[in-house]
DNA sequence: TCATCAGTTAGACAGTTGTCGGACTGTCAT
DNA sequence: ATGACAGTCCGACAACTGTCTAACTGATGA
């Protein structure tokens, strides 16, 4: 794992609640973003752009089935981010 | 360690530079801002500036010393932290 | 086909933040 | 004392970001 991309992720781990999101995520998969939508105060437009971010920067991963999305957590990608900043 | 602690180094680590800036400091605790200041392209004035939000989460320690600061790293701090990751 | 529902995109706005220059404080050596 | 030096504080500015509303796309079911 590249320097930028531990950096992506801290930035993307920087704010509060998508912290709580990822928790969220990690502790069981969730197969809708309504799912999520009813457990967080927020609009459906930022917890898309949340999402996105989570994305962006591989922490979970997201895939259309039908009206539905399914978010999962990559674990891997986490593992191997804390092994990284286990070595500072 | 508090949600919110948890929160605060997050958002401290949150910008590439200080991230670099820590890495320096935990590879060997320096005794003047120089020292750092001699090695990334930034103000002294901005590196006040984030070694104040590095001490602010705790993840490092100033003492002056005359002249000079001494800036050490909290390694207890960053695996308390590292352990709350974990637990994701 | 049409209404509805899940989620995205675009645009806007307010609040935050990284950066700097310049003024300042405190310490040391002369 | 005085000059030089280490670092901080302050105000400003530009860039970024979290949030929202409103309009949109795509899929489902009647």
């Amino acid at each position: 794992m590249k320097s930028r991309e531990v950096q992506a992720v801290s930035r993307v781990l920087a704010d509060p609640r998508r912290i709580e999101i990822l928790k969220r995520i990690a502790a069981a998969d969730c197969t809708a973003c309504a799912e999520l939508r009813s457990e967080f105060p927020i609009t459906a437009a930022t917890l898309s752009h949340h999402l996105k971010e989570l994305e962006s920067c591989g922490l979970v991963e997201m895939a259309r089935r039908g009206k539905f999305i399914d978010v999962t957590f990559r674990r891997d990608v986490w593992e191997t981010y804390l092994k990284e900043l286990r070595k500072i």
